[in-house]
DNA sequence: TTGAGATGTAACTATAATAGTTACAACAGG
DNA sequence: CCTGTTGTAACTATTATAGTTACATCTCAA
């Protein structure tokens, strides 16, 4: 199993964007719906926004969206909240006397490589704005 | 990053392939080639032998796979050493008085199944054969 | 029939990633 | 100035993975 940090930025950014009155939006107030502590909020809103996803203020709250939802793929997300560059790791250092252990890692390459394609264009063909339709 | 059993299990399945040989494979030759401990190889082809791919006998050394590697695809592979079944795990009980924390769940579940859908597919698409191929 | 070499498996250790937590500096605004 | 907030560093707890040790059990040949 993967980590929740996908999720997590998810439901962030969706509550930042449904929610009117951005005064409201401390980040104690966000982890109360996530269910989480606010540090792990605060956290990720720095991954957010070294992304140019959303921004702040030291001092105020509230966080506000710099780009429409519809303009937002779930894969800009995986890449701002730094998801693994791969699905499956390869190991390392097979014997390179041996014939398989010598190409192993080069064909195995090429097999993830179609799978992590495949996997991206699914992230990017949906947008944070099929969530938001996806909650109502 | 995710855990390398699935490369491991690859190069493991090639090897068994291409040995002619069968009585050369032991636990420890094949560790030599992938490049660790004998006892992770016997813990993996136990894996490999409760979903059928291979078959063996204690005290005797030798692994014969029970299936044509064209026969073998990369996802039976993935099952066989008990790959996650998602690639993103949803944080646990949002909050419920919340808009967002009430159905985040139901909507993050129908993301994923597309993109989970789109890699699995790409695994079924890819046998052991294929790998072989790519060794030459 | 015994000893060497193999598999099968349980149990322990080491390491790394993730999430949760504590603490505190810096800032805003009444 | 005081309260409430963001931003961040540092520590802890938990979990997954891989590596390791140990040993029961099996096969086969000397």
């Amino acid at each position: 199993m993967v980590n929740s940090r996908l999720s997590v930025a998810i439901h962030v950014l969706s509550l930042i964007a449904i929610t009117s009155d951005k005064s409201q939006l401390t980040s104690d107030f966000i982890a109360g719906s996530v269910n989480t502590n606010p540090v792990v909020i605060r956290r990720m809103i720095g991954m957010l926004k070294k992304a140019d996803l959303l921004t702040s203020q030291p001092g105020i709250a509230g966080y506000e969206l710099l780009k429409e939802p519809k303009d937002i793929t779930l894969f800009m997300i995986y890449e701002a909240i730094d998801g693994p560059k791969q699905l499956f790791t390869i190991h390392e250092e097979p014997n390179p006397a041996c014939h398989v252990g010598q190409k192993i890692q080069q064909s195995l390459e090429a097999s993830y490589t179609s799978v992590w394609r495949a996997m991206k264009e699914q992230l990017q063909a949906q947008t944070l704005q099929d969530v938001l339709d996806q909650l109502r």
